[in-house]
DNA sequence: AGATTGACGTGTG
DNA sequence: CCACACGCCAATC
């Protein structure tokens, strides 16, 4: 049966589009949910397409270090930047602060639904 | 078909 | 904490 077995970019943008307001999450994280932790590129190869597909909220997405390295992909220059802190997050030199509170763990607040 | 790149992560020093 | 190297897997050249 392979039922809700979708592609894994369509997984991709479904935690995308969970992820709370506020709140930002990691590649891996994202990618360690769908199975394939070791393939946390493929998660940002999955949002660059989602660029032209759905609207995902990519900018919620960073990497581990809560970095903004895919701003660079969005439209305009800070454009991340700007939709992070219009959201109340605190972003310094395409840092984000605070990242501990503001992380987002599928795991933790999906709880698993294998 | 082979080499290169990429919105990453982890390990090592 | 920072710098570098390796692994991963798909897309692109």
């Amino acid at each position: 049966m392979k039922e809700e077995n979708q592609n894994f970019f369509q997984k991709v943008y479904e935690v995308a589009k969970l992820i709370p307001y506020g709140r930002v999450t990691s590649y891996g994280a994202i990618a360690k949910y769908l199975g394939a932790a070791r393939s946390a590129r493929m998660v940002g190869w999955a949002m660059n397409a989602s660029h032209n597909m759905e609207d995902v909220p990519a900018h919620r997405v960073v990497n581990k270090k809560g970095l903004l390295t895919g701003k660079h992909h969005f439209d305009g220059t800070n454009l991340m930047q700007q939709l992070l802190e219009n959201e109340g997050v605190e972003v310094i030199e395409n840092q984000i602060q605070n990242l501990d509170a503001l992380f987002w763990d599928p795991f933790l607040e999906l709880e698993i639904d294998l």
